[in-house]
DNA sequence: TGTACATCAGTGAACGCGCGTTCACTGATGTAC
DNA sequence: TGTACATCAGTGAACGCGCGTTCACTGATGTAC
């Protein structure tokens, strides 16, 4: 069984490669839990495993590689979320699935608030994300694509009116500018292709409300109003499925 | 002339005190460009105005109340703008005055994208706000609720039909938790006094979209999609006024 | 199967830099008689 | 109006700490014959 499996051979190192190179990130987050991520600190992080400093440029070139680790791990921690949400309220219709997601985005931003902020927060300072993590960032835009996409198959199959439903969604697309609605076709091309352009900026400035929503809970900025949020959240996500719509 | 004016007399220092007071602060902002609220450095402050450090403790205690000051002032420059707005335009009606306040503080973010971070951003890690800055972040939500206060009062002069408006707000209110209800009826309380629950809460839903487009733009979550954003903020305001709705 | 060589993980010291805060001090500005 | 004293701004040295990154090294793990 010498050359079996090229993977397994090479393991005994490799694999320890790859346990602490996860080591390493889950380190980071700890850290980040306590300090934020402009004050990441590889040192701290070395200090924590039992390392020397150094020792960690076997695994990350440098500071801001692990901080795209991180980032890239924080969107598909997120994004896994918001499709495991979409996945289970799958035979629920969109209208359920839609009100599974914003919970489950709500829910992981809450449970991992400083990668949150990693993601959605300022930008930190001095660090320049690369391309890798315009992948994952999309996820939790496709997710919510999917389920306009299928919301409207719905509408769809059960308009009684076709006609004045499209003459209402020409006369809608005549108030949006050339510019936005070359936008929403690039949008709705990559997330929800067919789906007409009012729809899609209706989607994006759903997309803004939930984010915007989370991140005044989670800075603080919900004190002495909205606070706790959870009531007005679930209203909020029922007036946006209302507002877009999404079909049940 | 002697005691003519006490403020005058003790002035030669004192105006010096206010005015090293000011340029400390000027020098923290032009810092906050370069590195950022976390990482605002007493010492480079100090160098940038040829101070040796410790000189600036004369004028703040530590490094956290510089951090309050500017954090204060940045809520009352970007108040200021939102109440310029809202005054500018406060003969065009407050459909007109939605749209002014909406822009302009847009137009103070994008001017002022790192105070915007400072406030609305990833919150600082290891400070804590005082109270002191609940008055000034209190400014922008009271310019709305007073746009909202004269929108009321113009749909209640010109209502056809009162008793079916009101039949219809307690319908709403009917959809809403009892704790929204009262979380809305303290904010109403605090901004808009006498305004339906109903109607509060879609400021707050207005409120947040506001911000959570701002953030995204400014943070650069519409990279590939409402970038430039100036069209579709637009569009997301007139989306906004119909839905509260503001009367014009 | 056993040996010779190459790969690579982790060490420890060092470079060169930064930070917030304290403290005793000098000298100028203001106050009271 | 002039002098004696108090207030306060700014200095410079120091404390004690942190950081990212480089580099020559030891010793273990893997590879080829």
């Amino acid at each position: 069984m010498k050359a079996a499996s090229p993977n397994a051979s090479q393991t005994a190192r490799q694999r320890a490669r790859a346990e602490l190179t996860r080591e390493i990130k889950e380190a980071a987050r700890r850290q980040l839990a306590e300090t934020g991520a402009p004050q990441l600190s590889l040192r701290a992080v070395a200090r924590e495993l039992g390392l020397v400093s150094s020792a960690l440029y076997r695994y990350f070139p440098s500071r801001d590689d692990l901080l795209t680790a991180l980032i890239i791990d924080a969107y598909d921690s997120l994004g896994e979320a918001a499709e495991a949400a979409a996945t289970a309220n799958g035979t629920a219709g969109p209208r359920g699935g839609w009100r599974a997601v914003c919970r489950a985005v709500r829910h992981w931003a809450r449970a991992n608030p400083h990668e949150y902020a990693l993601i959605y927060g300022s930008p930190v300072p001095g660090y320049q994300a690369p391309r890798d993590t315009v992948g994952p960032a999309a996820r939790v835009p496709l997710v919510l694509g999917k389920l306009v996409l299928e919301s409207q198959a719905i509408q769809a199959a059960s308009a009684t009116d076709p006609a004045g439903r499209a003459g209402r969604a020409s006369a809608l697309r005549e108030q949006m500018s050339p510019v936005l609605a070359a936008q929403a076709a690039i949008v709705a091309g990559a997330i929800a292709p067919g789906v007409p352009e009012p729809v899609i900026v209706r989607v994006l400035i759903a997309w803004t409300q939930l984010f915007g929503m989370i991140s005044f809970e989670l800075f603080g900025q919900f004190v002495g109003s909205a606070d706790p949020a959870d009531d007005f959240f679930g209203y909020a996500i029922e007036q946006m499925i209302a507002y877009i719509p999404i079909a049940g």
